[in-house]
DNA sequence: CATCAAAACGGATGCTGCCTCCGTACGCAT
DNA sequence: ATGCGTACGGAGGCAGCATCCGTTTTGATG
């Protein structure tokens, strides 16, 4: 039994440097030009060749998801701090936030996360991620529905589409403005009418 | 005065023809792939050259721009039915719609239009028709908001954005009990609460 | 109808990026 | 030190973009 870790050799060490030079590289163009930056340069930039990268991350997806793997992590630190809130419709807000620049960390970003989260395809790397978000998400919904806070209508993967939305329209760059409007907007159309009793 | 129409020449027939079999193909493969679609193709299927096309359409969007002339002219066509509403809520509410679809005539076109209603560049051939929907968007909110039935706070720009992500979403194929949950998030958020005197 | 010049055509071309394949070199175990 | 197996990386095939220029088409003119 557990069979995993070093079966047979031992991992090589030319093998570690190459893919931690290609995420950080990688990292870096996906902040500067988007996912649709070239691979090609990312590796040229790393210093190895491209069958190298495409070895090691055979599509792009797959090299996103793992350049993505870090910011998850701070997204599940985050969740730690949020679910310390004792108000339940403020953690949503939060989650919302979180969720949103998590989805704006690369220009087009939210296009192969629906995808993905559409496609249903478990090949696919990036599915995994966008299936914890829905469900996260719904969580925060019920609770802030059990707390009178949100509307009964709302599901979480509602929310979680609003979220993918302003984060696309923030990768177009329009102005932070113009966001805030439409997450009032949003704000307002999930949030609980005062029930005046 | 009056000077345009045809000083000099003739317009030539080849001209005409071939402009009217680019724009004829250009939609279908628009239709059929997305406004990424590949020119080369559109070219080779319209029977002329790459440099055909080019002369006539010199960027993509200068085509996509020229294949949604005739989407835009339905649309303002719409437009009249709409005006003879007499709830102005509800014109706002079927003018979204209108938006909407129009936005998701072609999978992917939303990015471009966004690009358009941002850059301000003059020459993007785009820039002018998202102008135009946006004012004729704030003019349908004023009127609801005049009768009471769409908060204050709300702007056309505000709702041009939520008809554009609606149509975002709706390209990367995400189905359409989801867009409809999506549109009564939305329209919950920019309804007036029920005043209740 | 014949001729001419302008205008338009269209394909060859150079470029960039994607992705694969395979001879070579490297690193680890012995 | 040696050998095996794994990983490397660049060459190469393919597709799409955008341009340039020799050739053809077209309408005007006499």
């Amino acid at each position: 039994m557990s069979a995993g870790e070093q079966r047979g050799r031992k991992p090589r060490a030319d093998v570690q440097r190459n893919r931690a030079a290609l995420l950080e590289t990688a990292q870096q163009h996906f902040l500067q030009h988007g996912v649709g930056t070239s691979l090609e340069a990312v590796a040229k930039e790393a210093g190895v060749g491209p069958g190298t990268l495409y070895r090691h991350f055979p599509t792009r997806e797959a090299l996103l998801a793992a350049v993505l793997q870090t910011r998850s992590e701070e997204l599940v630190a985050r969740q730690a701090d949020i679910d310390q809130l004792g108000d339940p419709a403020e953690a949503l807000e939060q989650w919302l936030r979180a969720m949103e620049e998590y989805f704006s960390a690369f220009s087009g970003l939210p296009d192969p996360l629906m995808a993905a989260a559409r496609a249903q395809e478990p090949d696919n790397p990036l599915t995994i991620p966008c299936d914890i978000l829905i469900s996260a998400t719904d969580q925060y919904v019920r609770a802030a529905q059990l707390a009178g806070r949100v509307r009964a209508s709302v599901r979480g993967h509602d929310l979680f589409l609003a979220a993918c939305s302003v984060a696309w329209i923030k990768g177009t760059g329009t102005e932070e403005e113009s966001l805030d409007r439409l997450r009032t907007l949003i704000a307002s159309g999930y949030r609980e009418r005062d029930t005046q009793a």
